[in-house]
This record gives structure tokens, C-alpha cells and sequence, in this order.
DNA sequence: ATTTGCGGTAAGTTTTTTGATACTATGTAC
DNA sequence: GTACATAGTATCAAAAAACTTACCGCAAAT
């Protein structure tokens, strides 16, 4: 298990480029999830539960079409973001989860959210 | 100066469904930012300088246009994320940096870099 | 006299993404 | 025998995002 480079070492060195070992951009794979009007949504909705099926993931966003919700749930499953279990009983059912790499994503959502709580009010409104 | 949430307690709470005092999803602004196939590229590159140029940021971003680095500044500079400053000597020239809002976003950058050195090699593939 | 560098804008076109609608299979309950 | 619930797929249309191209004014350098 490697070293974290802590985040006063990140600010520091985030000035001259990051680049990992292998010479690539370490923010960009995390930035490229984040893509699709979707995605995002369906992410944090994940975040909220241990595992979920198909139509409830689909009752908790409002709006969302089959083909949508199918195409990016099958698009975060190649990404190996998402588990995808199904279940052949009648009727058939399948249930979505996060894979470890999924729930890495937690401390993306948490440093969002605090993010959030600061500045609200910017984005809805005041009341 | 409001106690920021544990990461411990968000673990907890996010199967709740977190919202804020006000009753708002405190995680949608901060995913709302890395929508648009240039924000997010745009914004790192202001991470990793104080201030720069449009035409320096332009040869930072292979491939961009004009127009959707402007329209993308633009759009960024209304969020309050960017602060655009603009010199009138001769050639007139602008310079560009982040606001405090937009320094804020360093932790969730410093969180998708370590996302992207555990999984690299998924997004990059093996040498 | 023309080109260069600066930071854009305007208009129209192409590409990509998203959405609407109808349809599939299976067994159970009505 | 008809409707229901499940988790989708296929096809096409619409909307949104991105790109292309040409252009602006100004002064200095060539």
C-alpha cells in the first residue's frame, strides 16, 4: 500500500503539474466520470444505499428515461464503478452497486459536499 | 465560522440522504461545476498557476477553440468561480485566475487525484 | 504594405447527446 | 384471456453542445 500524498503536499506541488510514475494526469480519470447528465446523479444516488434495483433507481430520478438510466448504468459498469447482480426469478430483477472502486468515489462526494454547504446559497438562492 | 461534517459522519449520514439546513442536496453545485467537455480541463489548469492568460490557457488546452473557451470562461466567470481581469495597454491582454470560491474546489481535486492513483492504470491501461 | 499578437464575437453547420415511443419475454393473478 | 410487473432494447426524432470559418481594432515590427 502506497504513501497518500497528503493535501499540503498536493497544494505545493499541484503548481509545477502533477504527473503520475507513469507520466499521466492523475485528475483527469476521476473528472472524466463525472460526464453525462446522468451519471452524477445516478452515482450519488448509489452512495445513499447498499444496493438497489432498476426501477427504484429509476423512481429516485425523476425524468430519467429507460434508455438513459440503462445506457450510463451499462457505460459506470464497464468503468467497473458498478455491479451489476441479476436475479432470474419471475419476475426477473436485477440489483446496482457499487464496486470498491465505486465506493472510492465517497471522499470525491465528501469534498464536494462541503463545498456545497459553503456555497449554497450561490447556487439555489437565498430564501 | 461554521464545524465543518466529520468524513466519519458523512459516511454515516449519506445513507439518509444528506441535505442542508435549508434542504438542499449540498453535493449537487459542486457536481454541477464538471459539466461541459472543457470545464473541468480549464479548471485544473488554474490550479496549477496563480493566474494565466487566454492565450497561454488556449495553448494549455490542445484542440479548444476560441469559442468554447470563451464561452466556457464566461460561464465560469458568472458562477464565481474565475476572476477575469483585463489590462488595456497595447496589445491589450487578459489575465484570468480563480476566485476563493474557485480555490475552494482544491480538495475535491486533491480527492480525484487519489482516485486516479489507485485506478490509473484502469483509465490509462498498462504499459 | 503586410503581417503579427492580442482577446475575443457572430453566424451557421456538424456532431453528440438525450428523449419519445413502441416493443420484447415470462409467469402469476384476476 | 387480459392485465401486471420485471428490466430492459430498437428505432427514430429532437435538442443541446461543440465546432468551423470569417471577422473586429489597434500598434509595432518586418
Amino acid at each position: 500500500m502506497k504513501e497518500m500524498m497528503s493535501y499540503e503536499e498536493f497544494l505545493s506541488r499541484v503548481k509545477d503539474g502533477i504527473v503520475t510514475e507513469a507520466g499521466n494526469c492523475p485528475v483527469t480519470p476521476g473528472l472524466s466520470l463525472f460526464q453525462g447528465k446522468w451519471t452524477d446523479q445516478i452515482l450519488y444516488v448509489l452512495c445513499t444505499c447498499d444496493s438497489i434495483r432498476f426501477g427504484e433507481l429509476k423512481r429516485n430520478l425523476p425524468g430519467i428515461t429507460n434508455t438513459m438510466l440503462t445506457a450510463t448504468l451499462k457505460d459506470l459498469e464497464l468503468k467497473g464503478i458498478v455491479h451489476r447482480e441479476q436475479f432470474n426469478e419471475i419476475p426477473p430483477h436485477v440489483e446496482y452497486s457499487f464496486t470498491e472502486k465505486g465506493r472510492d468515489l465517497y471522499p470525491i462526494f465528501y469534498a464536494m459536499m462541503n463545498w456545497g454547504y459553503k456555497y449554497e446559497k450561490d447556487f439555489y438562492g437565498e430564501k
